[in-house]
DNA sequence: TTGTAGGCGTTATCAG
DNA sequence: CTGATAACGCCTACAA
């Protein structure tokens, strides 16, 4: 690491003529009353129009913008909307956020964003930190160690709307994909190109999508006739390592599978490259499908048959059923649909 | 996009008996004065031990926590930074938002995220938000469409301190990665391993880091006897179009480069995948560099040479610049190292 | 050692 | 139509 010395910038400090004005320098200034400009400001009904005018002209020439926190004192809301999810370079979380974000500054909203890193604490950390700010509710997707949502609990009887999505609890507002959908319809590729026995590396079982998706591929084979078999049914924890033990368990077996479903696009990832180390040929040999169309799952060879989950959709649709609860009305569970990407890793025709 | 009712949340707002005290409910329970609570809560030397701790004692109990609102308000300052990048999605931007949150955190300061999107207008906008918003000071790291920052220079007239990181302007304290170094010892493995003919896909030339990569580029073949050809400096405004264009241009030189740095890992994949359906294989035929060490760059096949950049490091090192700025503190401008990482696609030994 | 009063910038209520 | 006044929750000079 190097350092270059850089020029001083406390002269950057002076202020201008009229720097932040207030309504109450307008007011002086109009010597008219602090309320009356307020109201001009906000186009009240009975606010002469004379005076409406001078007001806005003024608070336009004087640039004046109203302070946030003196209203957000007032009105006792922020309208800032506090994020929490487990990780933001996780491409699917992060053009969920771009969802969020765009539907939230179109609504008004500011979003406070803070990332679990997929760890417990941190979580519950974060929701102190976005209590202070006084955030006007929460948008959560929990941590992968999250197994009770006793916090999250708290926070409903504190008065906070909150809305889960993609990892949800139960008894709380969601917006999901349709993981179970998404994972039938990845099973029933498979079969369709012939699989018989189709095995699945499962997310960890507190994450709902992950027993969802789980509960997707047994749908599918037994609306196929094949019977579900538990020795083709494999639990990761989403490490690395975890990733690897769950597809050699599969290679030990004394029959081969002949297709591998799982859990997402990272998992497959890393099943990919230990099958090919093993010498098999994805997409001849076995089959490999995975779940979320992450980047890496059209960059990796061969590319990985996978399913698409809206996640623009998903982030704005999160955002409306916050502001619902926010303004008192109830709310609907919401399910986003999925589609498959059919790619090189499930077999070319 | 499918459904499910979901049951009425408004039970859920029942307030709890001592929810959100204040300081004053405290000192009424007390039978003392607010201001005594206030001072008491914040270990002011001259109050007596014992109501100091009765204070503490009863906020502990009630779960006070002081309305971050009125302090800032008060203070007038958010502790709370307000951050603009182009893209969340891009992982290098994920991962030094990581580093920054971590720092700020650490320091007490909430974090205010905002995506340009790479657009001018929206940046704009994005300052609007965050100064109303009435964040401490801004961490940046401008759009490729910013050529002008007169709106940056105004934040500074108002007061504002900002800190730029990786894409960077003249005259702001800033925190960026090596980029002529990371380049120019990229170009040096490239002539190691007998390159002669080095092309380069040079970035937008706005971008500070696309500058600072062609001169590294430039300076690296200098320094070992190569002349720069123009002929092999290309250009492309990182669209995928764009990419492929570039690439193409170089492929119709009459004498072929044998080997090209490109601005980052994204021209870098568009480049192989046109490459490769031109025939050409990479690491063999043709040597193929990149920047930035996005995740393709490891699961593309072949996976590929760059120049790994400390994000994590960066952030942190923009935070603590800015909360220097923020303390009326002069700043030195940063610069962190980065090291070149060598894969498959710069030739196997 | 503690209390009082005024203010941060805005809005809402109540008068006029 | 417009103006005082009080209040949101906290802090701090000044007083006692």
């Amino acid at each position: 690491m190097t350092f270059q010395t850089f020029a001083h910038f406390s002269y950057f400090y002076q202020k201008m003529p009229h720097s932040n004005p207030t309504i109450k320098d307008i007011a002086r200034e109009l010597k008219i009353s602090p309320s009356t400009v307020s109201r001009a400001l906000k186009d009240h009904p009975r606010i002469g129009l004379r005076t409406r005018e001078k007001v806005k002209e003024l608070a336009l020439e004087w640039n004046y913008e109203p302070n946030q926190l003196a209203v957000s004192l007032q009105n006792k809301r922020t309208n800032t909307i506090g994020i929490i999810l487990p990780e933001l370079a996780f491409h699917f979380f992060s053009k969920i956020l771009s969802g969020i974000e765009q539907k939230a500054l179109k609504e008004g909203y500011n979003i406070l964003i803070t990332q679990s890193g997929e760890n417990f604490e941190r979580e519950m950390e974060a929701i102190g930190i976005l209590t202070r700010a006084k955030v006007d509710g929460f948008i959560v997707s929990s941590s992968k160690e999250t197994k009770s949502f006793a916090h999250f609990n708290n926070l409903i009887k504190k008065g906070f709307p909150v809305v889960f999505f993609d990892r949800v609890a139960e008894k709380f507002p969601f917006v999901v994909s349709n993981d179970e959908k998404g994972a039938e319809m990845l099973v029933n590729h498979f079969i369709k190109r012939g699989c018989k026995r189709i095995a699945h590396i499962a997310g960890p079982k507190n994450i709902s999508n992950a027993r969802e998706r789980l509960f997707g591929y047994a749908e599918a084979l037994r609306n196929n006739q094949l019977k579900v078999d538990q020795n083709l049914i494999v639990y990761t924890n989403l490490d690395k390592e975890s990733n690897i033990e769950a597809t050699a368990t599969l290679l030990n077996l004394p029959q081969l599978p002949d297709a591998i479903f799982c859990y997402n696009d990272y998992v497959a990832y890393d099943a990919a490259t230990y099958l090919q180390r093993k010498g098999l040929k994805i997409g001849v040999d076995i089959l490999l499908g995975g779940f979320a169309n992450e980047p890496v799952s059209g960059y990796m060879s061969p590319s990985l048959t996978t399913v698409e989950q809206n996640a623009l959709i998903i982030g704005e649709k999160t955002v409306e059923l916050l502001i619902k609860m926010i303004n008192g009305e109830s709310v609907v569970g919401v399910t986003v649909d999925t589609q498959i990407l059919v790619r090189e890793s499930s077999g070319t025709l």
